[in-house]
DNA sequence: AGCACGCCGACT
DNA sequence: GTCGGCGTGCTC
């Protein structure tokens, strides 16, 4: 007897065991495929993890499942394997997580159709024709030329080769090509030359070359504009001419159109393009252009390093640092972490790549780990910017600028040069008072308060999405002298726009810049070169190119200063490094001005006087002094209650329930109410472990899960565990 | 999580 | 009398 072991999408961590649908033959049952299964009272698609020949447990009736719906394994050995990893390591139930690896629609149990991509091939008659033939119709005989060199070809390669439909019409007209369906053995993929590489770039090219088989990491650091990018794409191309897949993940979706046309430009090939904005059918089709190896290079963000590929050879983790990497809720994992994992098992090259490298990569890095390759000149002739302090200290500020910024911008201006202006906070103000009476516009559902968005006429809270209009007199007192505090980007923009009539100003944050295209418009409209202010939150700082940018601001350097997390300095430095670093990336070196109440702040005076990566080695020395990450490991195990007390209850349950069981070294912290305890109306609370052996903080994390597990819950009650947290909130 | 069952109040 | 509110229990 036969007995099936199925992952199943269902909080549950556990597998769940059938019997083959009927008809089924034991040989062709193998991990991988889905299946359709009773499951109480719903029909579910699950994955199978396990056939087990003969039956050890009997106690159990089991089902039948009720049919197999892929003949052969949609998910390849190693994948199962990095999900079955995954699960384990960041105690997430398997089922959730073997679910993520395929597009919704396979997920919920539709039946999977291959990819068909249409395409084009020579007749035995184009075949046979003479080289100069076609001499009048230059566009045929270009035609011609790519599909007697390439042979049968992708309608989307030829299009981004520049051959169009009515050149292959006339071609077929003529009986010398015809339409045909590609399939991956038609699939080849060419590289156009690359771009002259300094000497610091090709060393690192020729390392990574000569490491190029099998499993190896490697730590790619570049200062801002040393031209990363460029190593990445050679080395992808050395990669495609082994015949091997590359995949690369990047950190969100606003830098996809500029990565992406370059890679187009540089690679004759089938570029799978995986990430959020995506349709559904859309995303289907890329991850089976991937999963079959029609597409070479697979282009995705976070959840794309579970895509399936026939043969990857290198994994590229582009901007690693960036904390769009490790997903917020649900399955908490890092994509750069298993990425990581992903290339150990499929025994491939790894490369991690960033101007400002977390601590935890860089301290790999440094223990030898990782391979360690620094790229400290910018390529071409740009050159670093000035950074200057000003210190706003008893300086009027209007809109929260000073005058020396105003100044600053209109002498860039008049110049014929365009400014950036960056100021982490949407909205107009963040916070509204009443000034006879103190009133302060809170959030009714979170331990926040309600942002101004004045042009709507309404005070929105960050944190949940509440919104309500603003109110026209104080609801405590009936006074009309609310008044603001603080300064959000729409009131910069207001005063900016005063400032600087004729000149164009581009707010850029997520209440601006809405819709897809949006973000690319705004940056080709930029890149024209017209001078301009640029206005922005963290959307401006990530991975655009503004050349023609010669003068940064940061309005407002304090809220980054003090964040309370115990990363805030590392987040700080980075921010402030990759801000920088948009300043006269081409020829004009540039200048960064910082406003700041607390110029003698050490974080501050770091990035000053120190480059990030000698200021990294000085935050690792301290997190080592505290035994914090990289060098002590932690995890949290979070509750979400609508009840405050309750919540922490459970956490002090299970922390009484465990705390013999701990491993030796791993402290329990807590429970404690998480940083903005109250959020979109429930309470949350958290009980960390921390200790120096990755192993043991992961041991004891297991524990307090399988306990947890058998605790009883309240239905009002959800807990959830994170390995390796980013935020502490 | 989902989904059914079950036991209470307020309607035609 | 039943429609439907959400507390409780189960899923191989």
């Amino acid at each position: 007897m036969t007995i099936l072991r199925l992952a199943l999408p269902t909080p549950l961590r556990a597998l769940f065991d059938y019997l083959p649908p009927a008809g089924s033959q034991s040989a062709q049952l193998r991990p991988g495929q889905r299946l359709s299964v009773p499951f109480g009272h719903r029909e579910l698609c699950g994955v199978l993890v396990e056939v087990m020949a003969d039956p050890q447990s009997t106690d159990f009736e089991l089902k039948q499942a009720s049919e197999l719906l892929d003949p052969e394994p949609l998910l390849p050995k190693t994948l199962q394997k990095l999900c079955q990893w995954a699960a384990d390591y960041y105690q997430h139930p398997i089922g959730e997580v073997l679910a993520a690896a395929f597009p919704t629609r396979l997920r919920k149990g539709n039946p999977h159709r291959g990819l068909t991509i249409p395409g084009w091939q020579l007749t035995t008659q184009g075949k046979g024709l003479g080289e100069g033939a076609l001499g009048r119709s230059p566009r045929q005989a270009e035609a011609l030329a790519a599909l007697r060199q390439q042979g049968p070809t992708s309608g989307q390669q030829l299009a981004a080769a520049g051959i169009k439909r009515p050149a292959l019409k006339s071609l077929q007209d003529k009986g010398l090509a015809e339409p045909c369906e590609i399939s991956p053995a038609h699939c080849h993929a060419s590289a156009r030359p690359g771009l002259a590489l300094n000497n610091e770039q090709a060393q690192a090219l020729q390392a990574l070359i000569a490491t190029s088989e099998g499993f190896s990491c490697h730590l790619l650091e570049g200062v801002t504009g040393s031209g990363k990018t460029e190593v990445y794409l050679q080395l992808i191309a050395h990669c495609l001419a082994q015949g091997k897949q590359a995949l690369v993940l990047i950190p969100e979706i606003g830098l996809t159109p500029q990565t992406l046309a370059r890679f187009e430009q540089r690679f004759d090939t089938d570029i799978a393009v995986l990430h959020s904005g995506l349709g559904e059918v859309q995303r289907e089709r890329a991850w089976e252009a991937a999963r079959t190896g029609i597409a070479r290079i697979v282009i995705g963000t976070r959840s794309a390093v579970l895509t399936p590929m026939v043969d990857p050879g290198l994994i590229v983790v582009d901007e690693e640092h960036d904390s769009s990497f490790k997903q917020q809720d649900g399955f908490r994992y890092s994509a750069r972490d298993v990425a990581v994992k992903r290339g150990q098992l499929e025994r491939c090259q790894v490369l991690l790549g960033s101007a400002t490298p977390s601590l935890e990569t860089l301290h790999n890095a440094l223990q030898g780990r990782y391979q360690h390759h620094r790229l400290t000149e910018r390529a071409g002739s740009g050159e670093l910017p000035q950074l200057t302090v000003l210190d706003v200290r008893r300086q009027p500020l209007q809109a929260g600028l000073s005058e020396a910024l105003v100044k600053a911008v209109g002498d860039t201006l008049a110049r014929g040069e365009q400014s950036l202006l960056f100021l982490n906070r949407r909205g107009f103000a963040p916070t509204v008072q009443c000034h006879d009476c103190g009133w302060i516009a809170d959030c009714n559902h979170c331990d926040a308060r309600l942002t101004l968005h004045r042009r709507q006429r309404r005070l929105r809270c960050h944190h949940c999405g509440h919104s309500e209009p603003l109110p026209g007199s104080c609801p405590q007192c009936r006074s009309e002298q609310l008044l603001t505090q603080g300064v959000g980007t729409e009131q910069a923009e207001e005063f900016l726009r005063q400032r600087f009539p004729d000149t164009a100003l581009y707010r850029v944050d997520s209440d601006s810049m809405q819709g897809r295209e949006a973000m690319q418009a705004l940056v080709d409209q930029v890149n024209e070169g017209q001078p301009c202010i640029l206005l922005g939150t963290q959307m401006l700082t990530k991975g655009h190119h503004f050349p023609a940018v010669s003068l940064v601001g940061v309005i407002d350097m304090d809220a980054l200063l003090f964040s309370g997390d115990f990363r805030g300095e590392e987040r700080a430095a980075q921010l402030l490094t990759q801000v920088a670093g948009r300043a006269g990336r081409a020829d004009t070196g540039g200048q960064v001005l910082i406003q700041t109440h607390h110029p003698e702040h050490p974080c501050l005076q770091g990035t000053l006087s120190q480059t990030y990566h000698e200021q990294a080695l000085a935050m690792l020395a301290e997190r080592l002094e505290r035994n914090l990450p990289p060098t002590g490991n932690l995890a949290l195990l979070r509750s979400d209650c609508t009840d405050a007390r309750q919540g922490e209850h459970f956490l002090q349950t299970l922390r009484h329930n465990a705390q013999r069981q701990m491993p030796a070294g791993v402290a329990l912290i807590g429970p404690l109410p998480a940083p903005m305890q109250r959020r979109a109306g429930r309470f949350r609370a958290q009980l960390l472990i921390h200790g120096g052996e990755r192993a043991q903080v992961h041991r004891a994390a297991r524990l307090l899960v399988s306990i947890a597990q058998r605790q009883k819950v309240a239905r009002n009650l959800s807990w959830s565990v994170d390995i390796d947290p980013q935020d502490m909130f």
